[in-house]
DNA sequence: AGCTATTCATAAGC
DNA sequence: TGCTTATGAATAGCT
């Protein structure tokens, strides 16, 4: 239909390509539309020429998407929904075992106790004696670390200390309290550190924990725009 | 175009409209087919006739789905990856927050304490000996009442048991084993639970708890069937 | 974008 | 559904 028959092969020249693109394209739509009306059918028509431009055909009372989810429902084997389900799954998982882990938790501080029998019970007090046992051994372990490392500090200090002393004799000069300020607050430092500070730590360690809540959500239907 | 001109509305006649609708979609689907080799575009055509039946068109070299994400990704407010995107975020809290409890429960059992300074060391010590003391006291709570049940179970049992004698010793009749084995069975349970079971319970009380894992996901890939 | 000469799609009928 | 054919539509090549 034309000036002369031509083969069906990739326009060569982009200007005829395109000038072809758009009329082709408006008779594709233009049958779209009357199969549409004729035969009372849904087509949608999606379309991008060689230089990106989208296009688009809906039937009237659809859309695209309602279109494409018929089509995945119907036809094939679902190309998301399978991986949507899946993401399901998964979250009620991590759901699940989060409840788990939280109950433990809860257990492990003493709360939460009345579903458990003797057994249980038995084996949750040896298991806490066990690790409040290791906790101990741990903390006086760094204690002791930390003790030595500030008293070598303190020595070092004292030291510099001392010599800065014997040099301003020496010298008989202005005092530089600069200096002096800097030394004095790491002896400050270290005694804080070898008598433990008196601020009872509430444990409740959650380093790099995202908000828990408020992430409740709509039932995910993704069927519907 | 054929023996005479039509107008375009719904074909009434079921017979005739079904052979318009596949008469036309061939023909568009030819035309579809010609616009992609010639113009060097990308077509996706889903179709359902009144009758439901489905079919499709799709350039070569490319997809549905992957058209389809193009053109909501090109044209649209995005329909769907909205919702990936919110399921997405929602699945990496949930695993950052698990990781937190797991971390929190293994530290609670005395491992993993390398990255804790001496405050922390010293609430996690406080805390889990106060939680030792609540879960003693409840563990001598349950066996008390354990016990005082048992006691009275066992009370029960030796009056029946002293009842059933003297009712022998009145009708020097046959022994009824059946009843005396049942009895006896009682005096042995209550006995065991009075004592308390020497098996040593390891505490890993994780009930209802899926597989924890094993549930890694390849990346969530949508784009692409 | 408009204009035709042509080719093509297809309505009607079998 | 497939084939045939008369006829109207679509469009290639030009302007």
């Amino acid at each position: 239909m034309g000036r002369g028959k031509i083969e069906i092969k990739k326009i060569e020249n982009p200007t005829n390509r395109q000038v072809t693109y758009s009329k082709r394209r408006a008779g594709i739509m233009k049958k779209a539309k009357e199969l549409t009306v004729l035969c009372d059918a849904q087509v949608s028509i999606i379309m991008f020429s060689s230089t990106k431009k989208f296009s688009e055909f809906c039937s009237p009372g659809t859309n695209t998407k309602q279109i494409f989810d018929r089509y995945q429902q119907a036809c094939q084997v679902d190309l998301w929904s399978a991986q949507y389900e899946r993401m399901q799954n998964h979250l009620k998982n991590l759901k699940e075992i989060n409840d788990g882990l939280r109950r433990e938790i809860r257990q492990r501080m003493g709360e939460d106790l009345d579903g458990m029998d003797i057994e249980e019970l038995r084996g949750l007090e040896q298991n806490l004696h066990d690790s409040l046992k290791t906790v101990r051994e741990r903390k006086y372990h760094v204690l002791q670390t930390q003790t030595e490392t500030y008293k070598k500090k303190v020595k070092h200090s004292s030291e510099a200390y001392n010599n800065f002393v014997r040099a301003l004799q020496m010298k008989e000069d202005d005092p530089v309290y600069g200096y002096v300020d800097d030394e004095a607050s790491h002896f400050e430092g270290a005694l804080a550190l070898a008598n433990g500070s008196s601020h009872m730590y509430a444990f409740r360690l959650q380093p790099n924990q995202p908000n828990l809540h408020g992430m409740e959500y709509a039932p995910h239907d993704l069927r519907l725009a």
